[in-house]
RNA sequence: GGCCCUGUCGUCUAGCUUGGUCUAGGACGUCAGAUUCUCAAUCUGGUGACACGGGUUCAAAUCCCGUCAGGGCCA
C-alpha cells in the first residue's frame, strides 16, 4: 500500500458549483475548518465541477464569497475541472489492471434489467454483463463509436467492507450488494465517487468529515482506494441539517443559501455560532461561541448522531443578541446599505448601487463626514443622524434588513396611516383632536435647543400624568410621529425628528381628525 | 425495493462510555407576571421529553434483545 500520509491534519470541503452555497455544506465546511485549525492542519477547498453543464462560474464565486464573508479561510484551492488528466491516468490504470472495464450497455437495457431485478425483489445493480467482453469486442465497439462507461469491477472476494466512523463507530457493507458501479462516462468524465477518492488521496486528505448522506458512498470510495493501492483517510459522518419536516434541508424549506442570509442581514458571527450548534455542543451550558473559541473547544466526540432541524426562530434570537452587542457606529455602518437599498436615502459622496457587497459602502465610512440625501425630501443628513435613528432601533432588530421598514417614517415626507390608529382605547375623534392640539401647543412652546429626549419626557410625562392614563396623550403622539402601531418611544423619536417635523406631523394628524 | 444511519421537552441539546447524585439540567419557542402609551429589550415564573415492549439488575434515559417510527443513499 502506498503510504501518502504524514501526520499532518488535512481536511477538505468539496462543494459543486451547481447552486448557491448551501447551509448544510457550509456547516460541514465550518466543522472541517475548525477541526483543521485546532490541530494546526490545512483546510482545502475543492470545487467539484466535473459536471461541466451544470457547473457555473457564478456559483463558484458565491461559494468563495460566502466562505470568505464567514471568515472560513482555505489554505489550498483546487478545481476538479483542471485535474482531468489525473483522473484519466487512474482510470487507465484500473483498466489496464483489469479492475475496471468498458461497458457498452444502453440505457434501455439497463432500465429493463433494473425493473426485472426490482420485480423479483432483488437489489437493483449492474449484472456485470460487459465484464466478459474480449479485447476484440471492445475494440470493435470503440471503432463503431458506441458510447460507453467505465465500470468498477467489484472484487470477487466477498469480504465485508468495514470502516470505523469517528462519530458512529463501525459501519459495514456487503460489496456484493453494490454491483459494478460506474466510475466514468467515457474516459474523460469521472463520476463523483471516483474523482473524490482520487483527489482525497492526491491531496493527502487525512480526515474526511462530511454529511451523513455520504455514508453509502464510502464503501465505493474504499473499494477504489483499495484497487488503486491508496491509503485510507479517517471518516467522520456528520448528522444532516434538516428542515422543519425533518427531511434534509432543501429549497422547499425556504432560504438555504448563505448568500440569502447575508442579504437578509444576518451577521457572520451569528451564522458561525448557530451552525456550530447544529450537531455539536461543548457539553457545557455555554452557548455563545466565536470561531476562535470554537477552535479551542471543538471535538469530534461531542458531535451528535441524529439530524438537527434548522430553527430560524433560534437563529433570529442569536442574531438579535449579536446585533445588540455592536457599537453604535458599527451597527449604523451595517444598517446603512439596507436603508439605501430600500430607497430611503442615498449616499452623497460616492455611489452605492447595491448594499451589502458593495465596496463603495465600506469606503464611504472612511471619509471624514459621509453625507446622505433623504430621497423623498432631498434633505441632507449626516452619519450622526443615521446613528441616532439606528441606535433607537438596535435592540428591536432581529436582522439588519428590518431596519428599513422599522425606521422608514424618519425618511418619509408624508406618513400614511389609518386615522383610527391615532385613537387610544375608546377615544373619539374629538378627544384625539384636542389631545393633538394640546401637544401642538406644548411643543411649540418648547425651544428648539431644548427639544431633546430628556426635556420632552419631563414636560410631556407631567402632562400625560394629569390624565391618569398616560396612553391618552402618548399614544396619539407616537402614532402622529410614526404612523405605526409599534415603534420606539415617542420622546426619542421626537428628538431625532426635530421640532419642525414633529409639529408638522401633529398638524397633519389633526387634519385627519377634523 | 435493497442497503445504511438515527430515535431525551415543539426545536437545539446535557446526561448514556464508567447503571443509583435524574421527582431528567440548559437554551430557543410558547404562556403568565413585572416594567410599560405600543413594540422590543430586560427580569421572574410556568409549560414541556427519556418512541414502544420485553429482559438483565436491589436499581436503567443509561446495558441487552425485539418492535415501531423517522431519515439518507442507490436505482
Amino acid at each position: 500500500m502506498i503510504n501518502s500520509q504524514s501526520n499532518k491534519i488535512r481536511v477538505r470541503i468539496a462543494p459543486s458549483p451547481t447552486g448557491l452555497l448551501h447551509i448544510g455544506t457550509t456547516r460541514t465546511a465550518l466543522f472541517n475548518y475548525i477541526f483543521a485549525k485546532k490541530f494546526q492542519g490545512n483546510f482545502i477547498l475543492r470545487i467539484e465541477d466535473t459536471d461541466l453543464e451544470r457547473s457555473k462560474k457564478e456559483y463558484e464565486k458565491d461559494i468563495v464569497e460566502s466562505l470568505d464573508w464567514l471568515g472560513i479561510k482555505w489554505d489550498e484551492y483546487y478545481k476538479q475541472s483542471e485535474r482531468m488528466d489525473i483522473y484519466e491516468k487512474y482510470i487507465k490504470k484500473l483498466l489496464k489492471e483489469d479492475k475496471a472495464y468498458y461497458c457498452f450497455c444502453t440505457e434501455e437495457e439497463l432500465e429493463a434489467q433494473k425493473q426485472y431485478q426490482i420485480s423479483i425483489g432483488q437489489a437493483a445493480h449492474y449484472s456485470g454483463k460487459c465484464r466478459g467482453l474480449s479485447k476484440d469486442e471492445i475494440n470493435e465497439n470503440l471503432k463503431e463509436k458506441k458510447p460507453f462507461v467505465i465500470r468498477f469491477k467489484i472484487p470477487d472476494s466477498s469480504k465485508k467492507i468495514v470502516f470505523d466512523d469517528l462519530i458512529r463507530g463501525k459501519i459495514e457493507f456487503d460489496p456484493e450488494l453494490i454491483g459494478d458501479f460506474i466510475i466514468s462516462k467515457g474516459l474523460k468524465k469521472p463520476f463523483y465517487n471516483f474523482a473524490a477518492a482520487v483527489d482525497d488521496f492526491e491531496m493527502k486528505i487525512s480526515h474526511v468529515i462530511r454529511g451523513e448522506d455520504h455514508i453509502s458512498n464510502t464503501p465505493k470510495q474504499i473499494l477504489i482506494q483499495e484497487a488503486l493501492g491508496f491509503s485510507q483517510p479517517k471518516y467522520a459522518h456528520l448528522p444532516l441539517v434538516l428542515g422543519p419536516d425533518k427531511s434534509k434541508l432543501s429549497k422547499r424549506h425556504g432560504a438555504t443559501a448563505i448568500s440569502e442570509y447575508i442579504e437578509k442581514g444576518y451577521l457572520p458571527e451569528t451564522l458561525i455560532n448557530f451552525m456550530a450548534f447544529l450537531g455539536w455542543n461543548p457539553g457545557t451550558e455555554r452557548e455563545i461561541y466565536n470561531i476562535v473559541s470554537l477552535i479551542k473547544e471543538f471535538s469530534l466526540e461531542n458531535i451528535q448522531k441524529g439530524g438537527a432541524v434548522f430553527n430560524v426562530k433560534r437563529l433570529d434570537y442569536l442574531n438579535g443578541f449579536y446585533i445588540r452587542q455592536k457599537s453604535d457606529k458599527k451597527i449604523t455602518e451595517l444598517c446603512i446599505p439596507y436603508l439605501i437599498k430600500a430607497d430611503l436615502i442615498e449616499p452623497l459622496n460616492g455611489d452605492c448601487p447595491d448594499g451589502v457587497h458593495c465596496p463603495e459602502t465600506v469606503s464611504l465610512f472612511e471619509e471624514e463626514k459621509p453625507e446622505f440625501k433623504i430621497k423623498e425630501s432631498n434633505e441632507i443628513i449626516d452619519f450622526d443622524y443615521l446613528k441616532k435613528v439606528v441606535k433607537t432601533y438596535q435592540e428591536r432588530l432581529r436582522y439588519l434588513s428590518e431596519i428599513a421598514e422599522l425606521t422608514d417614517f424618519f425618511f418619509k415626507a408624508q406618513l400614511e396611516y389609518d386615522k383610527d390608529l391615532l385613537k387610544w382605547k375608546d377615544m373619539d375623534d374629538k378627544q384625539v383632536f384636542d389631545t393633538l392640539d394640546k401637544l401642538e401647543k406644548i411643543l411649540s412652546k418648547t425651544e428648539s435647543k431644548d427639544f431633546n429626549k430628556e426635556n420632552l419626557e419631563k414636560v410631556l410625562m407631567l402632562e400625560a400624568g394629569k390624565a391618569g392614563d398616560r396612553g391618552k396623550l402618548l399614544w396619539p403622539l407616537r402614532v402622529a410621529l410614526t404612523g405605526k402601531k409599534a415603534s420606539a418611544g415617542p420622546f426619542e423619536i421626537a428628538e431625532i425628528l426635530g421640532k419642525e417635523k414633529c409639529l408638522k406631523r401633529i398638524g397633519e394628524a389633526k387634519e385627519l381628525m377634523k
